[in-house]
DNA sequence: CCCGAAACTGAAAATGATTATCGTTTTCAT
DNA sequence: ATGAAAACGATAATCATTTTCAGTTTCGGG
């Protein structure tokens, strides 16, 4: 069974404290370090792992490794929150929206396929970003 | 302006060969080494890139790496297709729907964000494996 | 047909994120 | 207080992907 380290709360609370704002496991060692309880990054990515098991954080694979955010206390049956990635500025935002479910509820019954919300990245591009490309002129 | 060579084509047509059997850069090497047309991995790294940025191939991130899959002479505008990837035995269905379009366009109208379909991949458990689950008994 | 610049190739080295190793330290039930 | 289980962290190892660089190929003029 687990023991409880100061290691391991360090990391939860930072992420915790990042709320929506997804970091790396580095950019993670920083903000440790930075607040003076600095943990080696073995550390750092076992307890990701373990933190990720428990349903604690997400984890999205991305282009230049993986993104963690802390995904809260919130019950098992949260599904209707999605990540957004936009392919430009990289930022990762948080949808809230029940027609998510919908979809979510129309693959199982029809096609048979459990979604999983968490690890689940919808790429596209944002609003500011579109924006910045007509600017520029259409392609 | 790009010349075409052997390279291209071959790695082209091994990714046509495989249809919606996504595969990585290493296996696309093994592939061509097999059929006697043997072409770098740095080379095919290369190719990949092009053709993702053609449009006529996907490429998603996943653990172990990326994935690419040949995606057509389809035009543009296809965006009913989407990617289920099993986390279980890491299979990768492909499902034409048209709820998906639904939920794009609500995406982009009230949410302000346009969808990339190629990119995005869904995670989550496909039949089979969640049968075999139900086997061994719920946990 | 021949030339040269631009584009391409592949072997090898570099990069960078993640994982494994291993000796040391911490936790906690007894 | 003890010791076995678990965790730590520095370092080395992996492994996918990129970069480098010295040749090779392509192809539009001449």
């Amino acid at each position: 069974m687990p023991y409880s380290t100061k290691q391991h709360q360090a990391v939860l609370r930072c992420l915790e404290a990042r709320g929506e704002n997804a970091c790396t496991a580095a950019e993670l060692a920083e903000d440790l370090r930075r607040a003076g309880c600095p943990v080696g990054l073995a550390t750092i990515y076992r307890q990701l792992e373990k933190l990720e098991a428990s349903g604690a954080v997400h984890k999205v694979n991305t282009e230049e490794g993986a993104l963690y955010q802390f995904c809260g206390h919130q019950s098992q049956g949260h599904r209707d929150c999605f990540l957004l990635k936009c392919q430009r500025c990289g930022r990762i935002r948080h949808v809230d929206c029940v027609q998510l479910q919908g979809l979510y509820d129309h693959l199982e019954r029809e096609h048979h396929f459990r979604i999983d919300p968490r690890g689940t990245l919808f790429s596209g591009v944002c609003d500011a970003c579109a924006g910045e490309e007509a600017d520029h002129g259409a392609q």
